[in-house]
DNA sequence: TAACTGTATTATGTGTTATAGTACAGTTAA
DNA sequence: TTAACTGTACTATAACACATAATACAGTTA
């Protein structure tokens, strides 16, 4: 699991780091909808830190509807339909297109890089 | 100018505030190259906030090559060739958009959201 | 019962954020 | 030259966030 790579230069909180890495591996696909995920225990004695900074990574990804908590059980992957971010990922999306168009990349580039992560060749419409 | 506006709510320093709204502000067009932006002592009594929170949003911004200093005349907006940000705005774009490709948004809505900014009627490629 | 879960609280040390004050060197216009 | 403006650079201080540590409680499970 990559939730054990903390980088200790980059000056970003640990915990933000913690939630970001558990967040990908939920979004690749690596952590599968109501698969239990490490309890905030083993993954703090797992990573030598502090079990409250766990919690507190894990509440962030909580309310953001990427897992759930089942008191006494531990935490689980959530269904993806309970994640709350769509809204927020596309003034994301339109604030990051923004600046490279301001930087002159072209559209077609835009939709290269969008299209490579859909898995279609080049800036296929077609679906 | 936005630069004014502050949430004291958000929990979001003072500085990357500034930084974020005047960045927005030369993405926009709102300010072009080579124009003069208020110096860190004008914005500070316009804001009523530290000269050195200023300074630091500044600094931020002249390393990402969205303005430069001239000592002892003030801060110019960049020439946008001087910023440095592409493969960084790559990777920012391809992380939000594999989230939105996880949530179930379908490539056509991602297109349409890049398209809208780029001035064109929905998913068109010409150009 | 024993060992595990999430959750909550208090305390402590460290670092960042923001303010305040001061100072220096270079530019510009009176 | 002078006066007022620029960016830049320090030091000091208070408030807050981050991370750790140590407990504690309630619910689950073997």
């Amino acid at each position: 699991m990559n939730v054990y790579k903390l980088d200790h230069t980059s000056g970003k909180p640990i915990y933000e780091q913690i939630r970001d890495n558990l967040k990908k591996l939920i979004i690749d696909g690596v952590l599968k909808p109501d698969e239990k995920i490490l309890s905030v225990r083993e993954l703090a004695v797992e990573m030598t830190i502090n079990p409250n900074t766990i919690q507190k990574a894990y509440k962030d990804l909580e309310s953001e509807g990427y897992i759930y908590s089942v008191r006494a059980k531990g935490f689980f992957v959530a269904p993806k339909d309970n994640v709350k971010n769509e809204e927020h990922l596309f003034n994301e999306l339109a604030e990051t297109v923004k600046e490279l168009y301001y930087l002159g990349v072209s559209q077609k580039d835009v939709f290269a890089a969008v299209s490579e992560i859909y898995g279609k060749g080049k800036t296929d419409l077609e679906n």
